[in-house]
DNA sequence: CCCATATAGATGCAGTCGCATGGATTTAAA
DNA sequence: TTTAAATCCATGCGACTGCATCTATATGGG
């Protein structure tokens, strides 16, 4: 069944998996060094700025975000006692809540855009033409099952 | 000077993290299945394995695998505390030590590669061809910043 | 309706992470 | 040489992670 990974497998595996800790820890201290918080805040205020006006399930953020749902759960609590978000009971499942983005919420999303903005250019966008990013986008988006 | 990133550039970033977090997320679950220890047990093991017998430099694994120095420290400490790797003084300067790996550190490492094999293939390998595989650890390569 | 099972989300716990700092030694400069 | 700066590694700390488990509600079968 499973062949044995060939040496460029190997070699793209390990490329993967340096360039992703070599970027997210560049991108976590340019939001840290500008006193704001860390990247996943900004990925879940993101969903939620763009999300309808009641919000989302924190399972929906779940699977958006490829999270455990016990750190989303935690997630949503810092994010909460920030300010930035707000639950409130879900009319429609007794087990379940929306999670709503609060005007302060959508303002330091808004703050955090220009550092993050800035430190993809510097960690991603200034290595690759579009034609080649469109390309690491589309051959990534595979490994990045839908099914399990 | 740093402009801000094309669409194209964010969702590239974007499937960077995701990929990897996918990708990583089923290595390591695949080692915890088999009993083994996780994933950047097997890169030390690897590492010192190939490395000439005396072995290396913590600070040289260090730069190797992009890990923080502090998180070396304690993984050799793990890796020690099973009978992995040994520490020893080193001649050369007062400050540092030589890791070196066990014959019970390399009975791991083999043992662990038919499970790493696996998970690269299923996670990777399928769904590139060779000519794609070599096309992403290219690419990524480059994000691998040399200079800092 | 009742019960078994599945799903939503919270939480205890142990392990790991990054940061900041500390102690020891080496290197460079005065 | 004496002193200052840099390098190597360890460690305290607070934060975050995944796993396992728990409670509550929902759903499907009898």
């Amino acid at each position: 069944m499973t062949q044995k990974p060939s040496e460029t497998v190997v070699d793209a595996w390990i490329a993967l998996v340096r360039a992703q800790q070599a970027a997210v820890l560049k991108v976590e201290r340019a939001f840290r060094e500008a006193g704001l918080p860390p990247h996943a805040w900004y990925d879940v205020l993101w969903e939620l700025d763009r999300a309808p006006e009641e919000g989302l399930r924190p399972f929906d953020i779940e699977r958006r975000m490829l999270i455990a749902q016990s750190n989303i759960s935690r997630l949503i609590d810092r994010l909460e006692e920030k300010g930035y978000v707000e639950r409130r009971a879900c009319e429609s499942d007794g087990r379940g809540q929306n999670v709503a983005i609060t005007a302060s919420g959508r303002t330091i999303r808004r703050r955090m855009w220009p550092i993050y903005a800035k430190a993809i250019s510097e960690t991603v966008g200034q290595h690759f033409s579009e034609r080649e990013a469109a390309t690491v986008r589309d051959l990534l988006t595979r490994l990045v099952d839908p099914q399990g």
